[in-house]
DNA sequence: TTACTTATTGTAAAAAAAACAATAATTAGT
DNA sequence: ACTAATTATTGTTTTTTTTACAATAAGTAA
């Protein structure tokens, strides 16, 4: 038996993935980088990369993702942590994932620093990915299934105006399931949908009339009736 | 600006803390422990320790639970990470916390290590603890609370056989309201509850039947009928 | 025997969800 | 101006779930 000294345990690092989706055609996506670097290289990856020693760990996820992607100003979430202990070929590195739902079209995603490209893939399409990154990307995407059902964040991947049968196909799309037309729109009567004057364009057929939601609606009937979103 | 060696990062530690539930008295509790060692010597805190370079994470909150109070096999869930800068005054540490709901009657607590003592202290009366602990606890109470509702985990910490009303009482006190005793009877008519011939002792009114909980059941049930806990 | 509290069953009302149908509206293309 | 397409809107009915409330039988300790 040998004894163990403080400073043999400080020999670690520890990274956070952005697991960032978005949602467009119909399907759910999300952003993949390919890492120009060892290890891994030329794989695709969550971005990703170490947390400098002094960071906290939400500004490491943004600083991370915009010297990846160029994304500034993307509010993340904590997803899990995976700390297996020969998840990275070069020493013990714990990675915290966070997630963050886009609008893909508000953004330009520009692939920088060490990533070679960054695009969106469809949750359909992903590829092997770097380090154990299949496993985090899917574990998060039953964690952001979870949440579209009890939370509004459905409105943060849909386009800042959207038709309620865009918004209903989301939910299809997620749960693998189809809604009854008139059934979702009796439901969703509860929610602080703002129509707009414009509705869609270059349809064939009656455009429908597109939303948006009332955030501060929202927050305000959580607090005074203690609303609940139920989806 | 300065140029970040690889070896920069490999600076940091991580701890596992364990937050273990229990209920008896109506009450749910957590394990705590007294700390005999700095920082925050004869604080109460959430059993944890630094987790070896080379130690996979749950295998580490197992060891680390044991060692301070004694519990053995049990298997513990991940709840969240808080990694805040200076959190710890001795350096960089991440912890991760678990989380796990045993039968306080079933295990016999026994502080140890560097644990001065150990107690199960009931949610209502926690002291200020060491570290960023009273947010991990309740931070993962909060996750307790929505496990409840969804998945059958509260026959980890009734006893192996309960009444119904030990069963409806620990859901009262979680969500802080009272139940219909009819309706809620009515209601878990789809679990698989197996009564046993027992009841209740030493009580001065007809005794409540014991009942225990079918794991196996419940898992088929699942699996094969697509069933659904809720409550 | 009594006090106590449980177990069990039931009923009725209210609310929510699901299934289905019909009609009016609006646009692009012809 | 007409048509095809699909949306918006409004129902209706049935089924299921939830809620509230009531009554009675049962088992044990004192």
């Amino acid at each position: 038996m040998y004894k163990i000294e403080i400073n043999d345990f400080f020999t670690s690092a520890f990274s956070v993935d952005c697991v960032i989706f978005g949602y467009s055609d119909g399907e759910i996506k999300a952003l993949l980088i390919q890492r120009g670097m060892e290890p891994y290289t030329h794989f695709w990856a969550i971005p990703g990369d170490l947390v400098y020693p002094s960071e906290d760990l939400p500004d490491a996820a943004q600083r991370i993702l915009h010297e990846l992607t160029g994304l500034e100003n993307v509010e993340m979430h904590q997803s899990r942590t995976f700390g297996s202990p020969n998840r990275h070929p070069q020493g013990r590195v714990i990675t915290i994932s966070y997630f963050a739902l886009i609008r893909i079209s508000d953004f330009e995603i520009k692939a920088s620093s060490w990533a070679e490209k960054a695009m969106w893939v469809s949750l359909n399409d992903i590829p092997e990915l770097a380090f154990d990154h299949n496993q985090i990307l899917s574990s998060t995407y039953e964690l952001l299934k979870q949440k579209l059902s009890n939370e509004p964040i459905c409105f943060e991947m849909l386009e800042q105006r959207f038709t309620l049968n865009e918004f209903q196909q989301l939910y299809e799309y997620a749960f693998d399931q189809t809604l009854d037309k008139a059934n979702f729109r009796k439901k969703i009567k509860t929610l602080p949908l703002v129509p707009s004057n414009e509705s869609q364009k270059n349809v064939r057929h009656r455009p429908a009339k597109l939303f948006s939601f009332d955030y501060e609606k929202y927050s305000s009937a959580v607090k005074e009736d203690n609303f609940q979103f139920k989806l």
